[in-house]
DNA sequence: CCACTATTTGGCTATATTGCCAAATAGCAA
DNA sequence: TTGCTATTTGGCAATATAGCCAAATAGTGG
């Protein structure tokens, strides 16, 4: 693999990696409903308030959301809609897994 | 967060983790034209044959490859099509993250 | 059986990630 | 300024990941 691809490559997953995560799948999910702050998805989350930050930032270096500051509070939205489709086709992953499975058995 | 969502999340998590690494996005990519044998993804990648077996075994645990043996080669073949949204997903954070930055400087 | 090739597995070290606590920073209000 | 709340950052320990080499396994052919 040339330096140039694996360059390519490295960045593209890097992005896919800040997805990697249960909390930032969670954080995802969360504000594909509505915009939340920090201290909201900490309540939901049930982790130290600079876990669910670093998160965020690690979503937010991405390019995956935003954030704005209103006050005292950080609101983050997701910037990019069809990173949730990353969730149907892990869908389909866990599908077709399943199928395969029962499929041995009968 | 309970734990039946955490685990469902972790689960999720795991398939995509599969994708977030750049050998194994070369490696989906390639299998996405035709199936290949270990020793071809090898010699593409210059990385030692146990190492691009290895990622290979993530993605087929995971569940986006499968794979068949035919003499002394193994073949992988990409399993889910769809996993292949995740490239253009990452093109569109990829632009969106390069336009503001222009637009920051112009 | 022996030799040879393709692949996988085990084991090791180096590096990266995660999550907590503590401390720093930022904004609001008295 | 001081105090209070929300968030970020630094640092550390535990865990996970990656890549190499060496060894084991599997299939082919003499």
């Amino acid at each position: 693999m040339d330096p140039r691809t694996q360059k390519k490559l490295e960045l593209r997953a890097w992005i896919i990696k800040a997805m990697a995560h249960p909390t930032r799948l969670f954080i995802v999910d969360e504000l594909s409903k509505q915009e939340r702050c920090v201290c909201e998805l900490t309540g939901m989350i049930g982790a130290d308030t600079s876990t669910v930050s670093k998160h965020l930032s690690i979503l937010k270096n991405a390019g995956i959301v935003e954030d704005e500051k209103r006050g005292l509070q950080v609101f983050y939205r997701l910037k990019i809609r069809c990173i949730l489709n990353f969730f149907s086709c892990v869908e389909s992953v866990l599908e077709t897994t399943a199928r395969e499975r029962a499929g041995l058995v009968g």
